[in-house]
DNA sequence: GCGGATCAC
DNA sequence: TATGGTGATCCGC
């Protein structure tokens, strides 16, 4: 029945996981259809396949969960998420950065080729490094066969039964990929190595030297051949993406403008890029989605149906966006051992083995010389079901006698909830988290806040001191890597959101910029001073009705913009008066242009004047990059970087779109010069009227408004009845309303931080695209 | 903070 | 005979 219908999905997607569904089988090896009958029969029965089967369904019933979900979303909401994602969509696009190069370098079959270099006689055989239990690669001759990493060598065995199956010698990999470093390091010193065979290079300063180095000095890099893959691109997530396509030498380059970025996008499978697994690409597929392309035509319905972290993240691949800069991973989070065994169910045995785990792990620890508080133990049973469970303490361990102390404990439990059955075990791991250094820089943090506020507490009122874990929470973004994750900078920012203060904002923005390690600290000072502001009271510029406030505190500015905001939309019409009584005195005094948005001047360049680097060497299609980077500068064909080029439009007739159009035809008529927008008139899009303030980030703000509140009138309009339906799914409604809040607070960010301090003019010509 | 899940390599 | 180990992150409690 439909047991049957549910394992047949599952063979499916085992096969799809061993990578075969893509199988280009040789004459030497096997066909797809063979590969596929082993495979199937090798796994079916298995307590393995069961397991997966089992963790199907559970994926299935996600989806349908999901699809439930969007089965009672409504137009209207759809119509208003596609406005919120359209705005966040222009924001990402007008931060596009593609002054970059980056080159990610992926080792072919690293552990493969390094055991065929050193033994010849393996070169024209198939060989897998790995065990009988687990493959980690295979070279190409074993592939013909099926055989792959992540595939146990017994199945790989009856694909290929003359297949060499060598066991890893990591020492060696190792020192070979220290080799490989040390050349890599001459390209950029600072690269991000990923793992043995992988990394990532900002070559950006490397080809500007390189300019100016004599002809015999630019000797080649790849020197390797085909066994090194390379890709170039303005991004980590499109160079990784590049090097995957494996063109003539290995090497795939998108050239730095948005055309080439976004033809590059158009068609491509989500599931090739890093970060989209298989459950993810399934989920995505359910709902028609499975080239970028269709991400993007989606957006609205994914920021209905996925986290913010997701639907941010889906955007930045639909727009072809990724890191810029190759930033480190900051300090280890956790540190663990396990080990897989066959079956242990005797619980002193498995004491024991924990007791080892533990003096295993503390060792390690101690080798860095770190302390944990969390002790986390790990069991995978015979069935291969997966069980955690962890305890925090309140001072950090690091010795093995402390950790098994907890660790026991925590197996006890485990032991007594089965009895009088024993756990038959057939993994087991201890995994130490929470580490002290951390909690010793919250200390730092709380002593340096403490130092810096001293002085001011002794002077404030009682009641206006911060809360000191408030404060906390609120510097600890910034005392984090200022070169962050994109998950990283996703986490500040929805630890940031939680408290509903412009102060907490002030962290956000600067944790989403690059920034220098010596400028950290002035950074902290300044939100510091800036969370003192919060307090203080002082001027501010609404960025509604664009009045200063004068002499009044954050949070009473707060519930006039609110009361701004709720004000007019409810009792005016779609003209907005409100909006065209704008104090001038002061606008264009506050004005500060966020370092950020920098990218409106760049041109694009024609695509077709640069060399293809496809079959040439790296040298040369960095040469050919740096002309396209430097032509890109100079360059003044502006009018090719048009909004426009996004993929096609899922909604047409949304507002938002129409906003789009109005944004992109604006430019198209006023070509983007280099002025300075200083004193220049900013005439809304949507209301069409000329605002009086020539500050960006608070024109931003009005035009979001005048879009929000089109909408609330076009709903009023035309969908009376259903504008009263009951909440159909109050958390997203939630969620877009406080998504809403955070794009409108941006402006007040900028001012609360600035307020105190003239910024100088930027030098940068810092205008976006869209309102030059 | 916990536990299950997903992902990458 | 037989399907890994390590680290990170996210999400919903």
């Amino acid at each position: 029945m439909d047991n049957t219908k549910e394992k047949k999905k599952c063979k499916d997607d085992l096969l799809l996981r061993m990578g075969l569904n893509d199988n280009k089988a040789g004459m030497e090896g096997l066909d797809k259809e063979k590969i596929n009958k082993i495979i199937v029969d090798a796994t079916k029965g298995s307590r393995f396949y069961g397991n997966e089967l089992k963790k199907e369904k559970q994926v299935n019933q996600r989806i349908d969960s999901m699809m439930q979900q969007k089965s009672q979303i409504t137009s209207q909401q759809l119509r208003k998420a596609q406005l919120q994602v359209d705005r966040f969509a222009m924001e990402l696009e007008r931060n596009r950065n593609l002054n970059n190069t980056i080159v990610h370098v992926d080792m072919d079959a690293f552990y493969a080729a390094v055991e065929m270099r050193d033994n010849p006689e393996l070169k024209d055989k198939p060989i897998a490094v790995g065990s009988m239990s687990m493959l980690s690669t295979s070279n190409y001759h074993a592939r013909r066969f099926g055989v792959r990493a992540a595939m146990p060598g017994f199945i790989a065995k009856r694909l290929c039964p003359q297949l060499i199956i060598v066991p890893p010698n990591f020492d060696k990999y190792r020192a070979v990929s220290k080799e490989v470093r040390e050349i890599l390091a001459e390209y950029d010193p600072n690269f991000l190595a990923m793992s043995l065979d992988e990394a990532y290079l900002n070559i950006t300063q490397h080809l500007e030297e390189r300019q100016s180095w004599p002809e015999d000095k630019r000797r080649y890099f790849n020197k390797a051949g085909n066994s090194v893959k390379t890709g170039i691109a303005p991004n980590t997530m499109l160079a990784k993406v590049c090097s995957d396509k494996n063109k003539p030498n290995g090497q795939y380059q998108i050239l730095p403008s948005r055309k080439a970025v976004m033809d590059f996008i158009k068609d491509l499978p989500i599931r090739k890029v890093s970060g989209i697994g298989k459950v993810t690409e399934k989920m995505l597929m359910a709902l028609g989605i499975v080239t970028c392309t269709e991400l993007y035509q989606q957006r609205a319905l994914l920021s209905l149906l996925f986290s913010e972290t997701s639907w941010h993240y889906f955007l930045h691949i639909a727009l072809g966006l990724g890191s810029t800069d190759l930033a480190r991973d900051g300090e280890r989070k956790s540190m663990s051992v396990e080990r897989t065994f066959s079956e242990i169910s005797h619980t002193e045995e498995q004491f024991s083995l924990c007791r080892e785990l533990c003096t295993e792990l503390a060792r390690d620890l101690q080798k860095e010389g770190l302390k944990g508080r969390t002790v986390t133990i790990k069991l995978k049973n015979v069935n291969f079901e997966v069980k955690t469970r962890a305890s925090t303490v309140p001072s950090a361990l690091s010795t093995a006698e402390e950790i098994f102390a907890i660790a026991k404990e925590l197996l006890r439990t485990e032991v007594n909830a089965g009895s009088p059955h024993p756990l038959r075990l057939r993994l087991m791991g201890v995994r130490m988290s929470t580490f002290s250094n951390e909690d010793d820089k919250k200390h730092q943090q709380r002593s340096i806040i403490g130092f810096l506020q001293a002085g001011q507490q002794a002077l404030s009122s009682p009641g206006c001191s911060l809360d000191k874990t408030d404060k906390t929470e609120f510097v600890k973004p910034l005392e984090m890597s200022p070169k962050k994750s994109f998950f990283d900078k996703k986490r500040s920012e929805r630890i940031s959101s939680h408290q509903d203060s412009p102060r907490c904002e002030i962290v956000d923005q600067q944790a989403l910029q690059p920034s220098q390690p010596s400028q950290a600290l002035k950074k902290m000072s300044e939100s510091l001073e800036a969370s003192e502001n919060s307090n203080n009271c002082q001027t501010f510029t609404c960025p509604v009705c664009f009045r200063d406030q004068e002499g009044i505190s954050l949070e009473a500015f707060n519930e006039h913009v609110d009361a701004c905001l709720d004000g007019p939309s409810a009792s005016e019409n779609s003209e907005m008066p409100s909006f065209s009584h704008a104090s001038s005195a002061d606008t264009g005094q506050k004005e500060y242009a966020h370092p950020s948005i920098t990218l409106c001047e760049k041109q694009d360049h024609e695509d077709g004047e640069i060399t293809s680097a496809d079959g040439v060497d790296l040298v040369e299609a960095e040469d050919s990059s740096l002309k396209a980077a430097s032509m890109d500068t100079l360059g003044s064909n502006h009018s090719k970087e048009e909004y426009p080029d996004i993929p096609n439009q899922s909604c047409p007739s949304s507002l938002a779109d129409e906003a789009v159009r109005i944004l992109s035809k604006q430019e198209s008529i006023q070509p983007c010069t280099d002025e300075v927008v200083t004193g220049q008139a900013l005439v809304c899009p949507v209301c069409n009227q000329e605002q009086k303030t020539s500050d960006l980030t608070l024109f931003n703000v009005h035009v979001d408004i005048c879009l929000n509140k089109g909408i609330i009138q076009e709903l009023r309009n035309k969908d009376i009845n259903s504008v009263n339906q009951p909440k159909e799914s109050s958390r997203n409604t939630d969620r877009l309303q406080k998504a809403a809040r955070r794009t409108k607070r941006p402006g007040l960010k900028t001012k609360c931080s600035t307020s105190k301090k003239t910024k100088p003019p930027s030098p940068r010509h810092t205008l976006d695209i869209f309102f030059k």
